[in-house]
RNA sequence: GGUCUGUUGGUGAAGCGGUUAACACACCACCCUCUCAAGGUGGCAUUCACGGGUUCAAACCCCGUACAGACUACCA
C-alpha cells in the first residue's frame, strides 16, 4: 500500500538521484588484489596540516598496506565546512610526504586525484550518498526528520532530568512515526529536514566487535535514529560516509583512533542493513601529553607545537628518526626488533596488529631525541652536509651560504670523531648542529663570548696562551700534541697527570684539563667541544694565532 | 546519567597462573678521559590503581571500587 507513497517521498527527498546502488557496485568493483592484501586509508579533514596522532595512524595504515601489497589511499572528509582551510589538502599532502607517505590513490592536490574509486573528496560524492540514502527510504529504513535543533535540545534536557538515556530513539524519535503524507506535504512546503536512520536495533541485545588491537568488545545494539544526511547542505555525517565510502572504495581495514570505538554499533548496523561485507577494525590508542598542571590529556594541535607534524620538519629532526619513534609507539615489539637488527630497515619489520598498545601513549620527546641522536651517530659526514644544506636552504639562509662556501671544510668539521669505533652523538636535529659547530666558521667567530670557568685570571690566561704558542704548539701528531701540552703544564706548575693531581691537589696550580680548557675556550669560546686536537688541526696555525690574539685583546 | 576503553617504575613497555617483574629512554653514582658527547659498570617497581575472592601458588582468573579517557552533535 505504501510503496507508491514511499517512492514519492524518496523522489521528493532526493531529486538528484539518477543511479542505483547496483550501478555503483559495477562502477567500483572489488579490487583485484593478491591474497591477504590490505586496503587502508587516511581520511582527514582538509585542515592544512597533520596532527601527530593522525600521522601515527596514517603511518601504520600505510605500513600495513605496503607490507601486504595492498592499497593506501587518501580520502578528504570535507563534510564540515568549518574544518576546511584554503589549500588544506596540499598542506596535508606535504606533511605526509615529509614522512615518505605517498598515497597510492586519492587526492594529489586541491582538485585532482588518481585512482579508480573516486571521487576521493566527499563534497563531490553527494549523489552517491543520496543514492544509498534513498534506497534506505524506499525500504522504510530511513525517514525525513523535521525536528529543529531547539526541539532536540529540549528532549535532551528532559532526558537528562529524568536520568534517561540521551538520544533520538524510541518514543523520543518523534518523526520516526510520522505519516508519509504529512512528510510529503512538509517537504513540498519547503521545510528543511535531515535524513535519519530508522534503526532496527534493540538496546537489550548485544553485538560484538572483534577489534584487531583489543580483542572482543561487547556493546548493546544501536537503537539511535542517527542522522545520515544533514539538512542544510545535504552532506552525509561521518557514520554514513564511512559506510558508503569504505564500502565502495573497498577498504578492508579501518585503522582509526579509539575515540571511534563508541560509534562502532552504528557502523556495524549500517553495514548489516546493506548486507555489505564488514571491514576489520583496529582502534589505535590516543597520543597524550602531560600539560602544565600535570594532567594527562590528548595532545592538542592548538596548544602543543609538538602536536603538529610540521614542527619536526622545522626542527630538523630527520624524518627517518621520527618514523623510528612512531614505530616504537605503534608496535611495542619494534624496539626489541631494532636491537636485534641494528642495521635493519624499518620496512623489513613486520607490523603486528596484536602489538598495538591499547592505552594512550604519552608523547615522549626525550625518547624521540635519543632516537634522533643515534640516527645522526650513524650518518656519514657527507650525508649530514647534504641534508643540512637542504634544511638550511629552507630555514637558515645565512648558515646555508656559509656551508656552500666552505663545503669541504664543513664536511671535515662534521667528520670530527665520526667515522670511528664509537662515534660521538651530539647532534639531535639539523637545527641543533649550528650550536655545535659555529665556532669553526670565522663568520660566526667575530665577537665570541668566552666562557672561561676554571682559570679566569686574565694574566694567567695570557701567559698560558703566549707560552703555548711560542714554545709548545705542535700539530704534527695527536700524541706529540698532547705530550707538548703536558710538558707545558709541568713547566707552568700544573699537574700533567690528573691522578697525581687528585692525590695532592695543593701541590699544583691546577691540572692539564684546566690548561687545555683555556686553550679550548680561547679557540672556540666554549668549554665543551669535540676533540681539541682535531679542532686545532682543522683551524690551522694561522687561524689559531689569530684567535689567540683576539682572545688576549678581548679578555676582560 | 548511559555506553565503552584504559590503569605494571619519571616515560614507553614485556609479561597471559609458579620469573630475581625483561628491555629501552630518562635520572643518579662510579670508571674511562684534555672538556663534552659517546662507551663501560652499577643503582633506580619487595611490587604490578585499590578491596575482596578462586588457587598449594595471581601482575596474570572472577567480583566490586577508584581514577583517567572517549563517545553520548545536523564535528569528524
Amino acid at each position: 500500500m505504501n510503496n507508491d507513497k514511499l517512492t514519492e517521498l524518496a523522489d521528493l527527498m532526493f531529486p538528484d538521484v539518477t543511479k542505483t546502488i547496483e550501478d555503483y557496485e559495477k562502477m567500483y568493483p572489488e579490487r583485484n588484489l593478491p591474497e591477504g592484501a590490505i586496503v587502508t586509508r587516511f581520511a582527514p579533514s582538509p585542515t592544512g596540516f597533520v596532527h601527530m596522532g593522525s600521522l601515527l595512524g596514517a603511518f601504520q595504515a600505510y605500513k600495513v598496506a605496503k607490507e601486504t601489497n595492498g592499497v593506501f589511499y587518501l580520502r578528504i572528509e570535507d563534510t564540515d565546512q568549518k574544518r576546511s582551510v584554503e589549500n588544506g589538502i596540499v598542506g596535508i599532502l606535504n606533511d605526509l610526504k615529509n614522512f615518505d607517505i605517498v598515497p597510492d590513490e586519492g587526492m594529489i592536490d586541491e582538485e585532482h586525484s588518481i585512482g579508480n574509486y573516486g571521487p576521493y573528496i566527499q563534497s563531490e560524492r553527494m549523489e552517491i550518498y543520496h543514492t544509498f540514502a534513498k534506497d534506505l527510504v524506499l525500504r522504510g529504513l530511513a525517514y525525513p526528520c523535521f525536528c529543529k535543533p531547539e526541539e532536540l535540545e529540549e528532549t535532551r534536557e528532559i532526558q537528562e532530568l529524568n536520568k534517561e538515556r540521551i538520544g533520538y530513539y524510541g518514543s523520543f524519535a518523534k518523526c520516526r512515526t510520522m505519516d508519509i503524507d504529512e512528510a510529503i506535504t512538509r517537504i513540498k512546503n519547503g521545510e528543511e529536514f535531515t535524513v535519519r536512520l530508522k534503526s532496527p536495533g534493540d538496546f537489550n541485545k548485544k553485538i560484538v566487535l572483534n577489534d584487531l588491537a583489543r580483542g572482543e568488545i561487547e556493546f548493546p545494539e544501536n537503537d539511535l535514529d542517527v542522522i545520515l544526511i544533514k539538512s542544510t547542505d545535504k552532506l552525509p555525517t561521518y557514520h554514513f560516509a564511512h559506510l558508503v565510502d569504505d564500502h565502495l572504495m573497498r577498504t578492508t581495514h579501518i585503522m582509526r583512533g579509539e575515540e571511534w570505538i563508541a560509534s562502532f554499533p552504528i557502523h556495524d548496523q549500517l553495514f548489516s542493513i546493506f548486507g555489505f561485507e564488514k571491514p576489520k577494525y583496529a582502534h589505535l590508542g590516543l597520543v597524550m601529553k602531560i600539560d602544565e598542571n600535570g594532567v594527562r590529556r590528548k595532545l592538542s594541535k592548538r596548544k602543543d607545537p609538538e602536536a603538529s607534524v610540521e614542527y619536526y620538519h622545522k626542527e630538523g629532526i630527520p624524518k627517518d628518526a621520527v618514523k623510528l619513534y612512531l614505530m616504537t609507539i605503534a608496535n611495542s615489539n619494534f624496539e626489541e626488533w631494532l636491537d636485534n637488527n641494528p642495521d635493519g630497515d624499518i620496512n623489513d619489520f613486520k607490523y603486528d596488529f596484536k602489538k598495538i598498545s591499547a592505552s594512550g601513549t604519552l608523547f615522549d620527546t626525550a625518547k624521540l631525541f635519543n632516537i634522533s641522536k643515534n640516527y645522526f651517530g650513524k650518518m656519514k659526514a657527507e650525508e649530514i652536509y647534504d641534508n643540512l644544506l637542504v634544511w638550511t636552504d629552507e630555514f637558515d639562509k645565512e648558515f646555508h651560504d656559509i656551508l656552500v662556501k666552505h663545503k669541504d671544510y664543513a664536511i671535515k668539521v662534521f667528520n670530527i670523531e665520526r667515522e670511528v669505533e664509537k662515534p660521538r652523538k651530539d647532534y639531535v636535529s639539523y637545527s641543533s648542529i649550528k650550536n655545535f659547530v659555529f665556532y669553526m666558521f670565522p663568520e660566526y667567530f667575530e665577537n665570541p663570548n668566552y666562557e672561561f670557568n676554571k682559570i679566569t685570571d686574565k694574566e694567567e690566561i695570557v701567559n698560558i696562551l703566549n707560552t703555548y704558542y711560542d714554545k709548545y704548539l705542535d700539530l704534527s701528531d695527536k700524541d706529540i700534541w698532547f705530550t707538548k701540552v703536558k710538558e707545558m703544564c709541568d713547566s707552568l706548575g700544573y699537574a700533567s697527570n690528573i691522578k697525581e693531581y687528585k692525590k695532592n691537589p695543593d701541590a699544583y696550580k691546577g691540572n692539564v684539563s684546566d690548561v687545555t680548557g683555556v686553550i679550548r675556550v680561547s679557540l672556540t669560546s666554549k668549554t665543551n667541544t669535540p676533540d681539541l686536537y682535531e679542532i686545532m688541526k682543522l683551524l690551522g696555525l694561522d687561524e689559531i694565532k689569530e684567535r689567540f690574539t683576539k682572545c688576549i685583546n678581548n679578555i676582560k
